[in-house]
DNA sequence: CGGGTTTGACCCGCGC
DNA sequence: GCGCGGGTCAAACCCG
């Protein structure tokens, strides 16, 4: 039931496009980063050694806000100004393209990201980006984070 | 040599 | 209960 958030096009420049009601996803889930997955897995079972801190993530009813905005850019990757590690690539039954999977390397921020490219439009970029970031930024990109306060997104909220 | 990417395996939720 | 679709991990590999 998680349904895609609504994106809005702007097809200006590379990025400017983003999701306008996000605002209430924002308000609706208290952004707070709990604790970073796997601290404390003192107990490793035979095969499923992982499949604890899988589950460690348990946050029961706390969501964490997920922003996704559509870009108009050959590149798939746009440089935020964090350092993504890439976890994973999935290809979508949608989608011929595949979807990429990418993590904030960082230690205790667990903010992902996962970019996935339309079919019908090639040029056409969807990031959605999951969690909030609880470090400043390592290279600071004025165009980024103009967009994300202009479309009330902190990515650096003072807890 | 280290960090990041790649890729297959595995798991889980949901629909049928 | 099984199959499918989606998400994650982890070992191997690659590149600077």
């Amino acid at each position: 039931m998680e349904n895609q958030p609504m994106l809005l096009l702007g097809s200006r420049s590379c990025y400017n496009s983003m999701n306008g009601g996000l605002k209430s996803q924002i308000s609706n889930s208290n952004i707070k980063s709990s604790h970073q997955m796997g601290v404390e897995s003192s107990e490793n079972h035979n095969t499923s050694s992982y499949l604890s801190s899988l589950k460690k993530k348990a946050d029961k009813k706390i969501k964490k806000p997920r922003f996704a905005f559509q870009t108009r850019c050959q590149v798939d990757i746009l440089d935020d100004g964090y350092r993504w590690r890439k976890y994973g690539q999935k290809t979508v039954k949608n989608n011929n393209y595949p979807r990429s999977y990418y993590r904030c390397t960082h230690e205790g921020c667990n903010v992902k990201k996962q970019v996935q490219r339309l079919s019908k439009d090639e040029g056409v970029v969807v990031t959605t980006y999951e969690g909030m970031h609880t470090h400043p930024i390592d290279k600071p990109n004025d165009n980024f984070e103009q967009i994300l306060h202009q479309n009330h997104i902190f990515p650096n909220p003072p807890l």
